[in-house]
RNA sequence: GGGGAGUUGGCAGAGCGGUCAAAUGCGGCGGACUGUAAAUCCGUUGGGGCAACCCACCUAGGUUCGAAUCCUAGACUCCCCA
């Protein structure tokens, strides 16, 4: 792959390494290069908000609008309304049509941090693929569309195959959520004239298989782009981080912890984020990615309120960083803690520290918290907690009081 | 429509009347070492409760001194045949 772009998004796609694999290079490299092109990148509507595993194309995304180009977000609210079966171990509720509205709210203020949405050229766009299959019907789908589709080539596709070789069930809902993905891509170009899709590598079969489905139909020629799936340099999959997904939501997970998560990047992984995850210039990322030893750590920071600058804005950065600073630097509190506030009708004639714990956060369980007071992870303002049996009350509390799980996890407790 | 297999802790997967809160692995958490990194090592790991104690192997009954294990019914999942 030694193509030399000439649009200014394919370089900056293959400088800092987002580029897995490209439809048609060539193709897609001109019709960048001669105007606003419209793109999307579709997002299920299941979860309340977007979690770390879709920065990277929330990246590409800003990236092309800031190359000149219109991004289309388009939120899956007619398919999350079949629900999607590829991960039916646990039969997840069908969500209604109130539960993933409000769902596609919550994703579009994350996007709005990174995109600018309105009705100019290069403005972005959210689209909900509700508006053209909530009316679909069977019948003239099935002749209109149903007949572009082999199912002798249905049936190579690695996700299905894979399936029937395990002797797994696949559901002929499952199947056709291919056929759906496809109809996506075919509409948004008859509807928005758009020419890309990009994704995941994941995403590859469904790309290729929209932009089959459109030129047979439309006759027009569309290109896919798909992104690498990251994983950390262990082979990790990316975002897990204490138990916890690592949520684009302010109020599913605090700056500060969003950008602990940053700052405890791996030092193999510092580089290549840096350059994914944040605007700095390539020569500057590679040049902190490749500091050593403890020096690395410099690269951490400004990774992680880079990072969150863009999701957050400065300021939270900035305080994250503080509080940061004072937590582990310092061993004291920093006001940018994760806090929990709790009125005096919470606290009763006391609560236990083990509930305590829960309450903030910091354990899963009461039996999670025990666990961590007898290993001696869990301190109060510092002091190491050895009695599980520890009711706190109002006079307890008259000062805020610092918890920690651990040595990273800390949080405050105040009475409000 | 008929026949068969199955449902165990976050996941995978043992157990098939007592010694089972239940092997093992993964994951998670804590500790040591460091640099708030990685690797390694050690420990820990169902839930509720301040506690005593209680609930828990799909659900509801039953048999038994005793059930995750046996019986009955139901729900769900998968496979094969039509």
């Amino acid at each position: 792959m030694t193509y030399h772009p000439k649009s200014e998004f394919m370089s900056v796609m293959m400088k800092r390494g987002f580029l897995a694999d490209c439809t048609d290079y060539q193709g897609l490299d001109d019709a960048l290069s001669n105007g606003v092109v419209p793109a999307y990148i579709g997002y299920d509507a299941t979860a309340k908000s977007l979690h770390i595993g879709h920065l990277l194309n929330i990246m590409v995304l800003r990236w092309f609008q800031k190359t000149g180009h219109k991004p289309i977000t388009l939120m899956g609210g007619g398919t999350t309304k079949v629900g999607d079966p590829s991960f039916r171990a646990d039969e997840r509720p069908l969500l209604d049509e109130a539960a993933i509205n409000a769902n596609i709210d919550g994703m579009q203020k994350v996007f709005a941090n990174y995109l600018s949405y309105g009705d100019g050229a290069s403005d972005a766009i959210m689209l909900n693929n509700a508006e053209w299959l909530d009316d679909l019907n069977y019948l003239s789908f099935l002749r209109d569309i149903g007949r572009h589709f082999s199912v002798n080539r249905m049936l190579s596709f690695e996700s299905v195959k894979s399936r029937l070789d395990r002797e797994q069930s696949l559901s002929f809902l499952e199947f056709n959520y291919m056929i759906l993905q496809a109809y996506d891509f075919l509409e948004i170009n008859r509807r928005y004239n758009c020419l890309l899709q990009m994704g995941g590598s994941d995403q590859w079969g469904n790309i290729v298989n929209g932009i089959d489905l459109t030129r047979r139909v439309l006759d027009h020629e569309i290109y896919g782009l798909t992104t690498p799936l990251l994983t950390t340099s262990d082979g990790k999959k990316m975002g897990k981080s204490q138990g916890g997904a690592i949520w684009l939501n302010g109020d599913m997970l605090s700056p500060y912890e969003f950008w602990q998560f940053w700052r405890n990047t791996t030092d193999a992984d510092t580089g290549r984020f840096l350059k994914l995850y944040t605007e700095l210039p390539v020569e500057e990322c590679n040049r902190l990615g490749a500091l050593e030893g403890s020096e690395i750590n410099a690269a951490k920071i400004i990774l992680a309120n880079e990072v969150t600058t863009l999701l957050h804005g400065a300021d939270a950065a900035k305080a994250a960083e503080a509080t940061a600073r004072e937590v582990f630097e310092k061993g004291g509190v920093g006001d940018d803690l994760p806090t929990l506030t709790l009125s005096t009708d919470d606290l009763g004639d006391g609560i236990s520290i083990g509930q305590l714990i829960v309450r903030a956060g910091l354990a899963g369980s009461g039996k999670e918290a025990k666990r961590l007071i007898a290993e001696n992870g869990a301190k109060l303002n510092d002091e190491p907690l050895t009695n599980p049996g520890l009711m706190i009350d109002a006079a307890a509390l008259a000062q805020p009081i610092k918890l920690s799980a651990g040595k990273k996890r800390h949080a405050l407790v105040q009475l409000g």
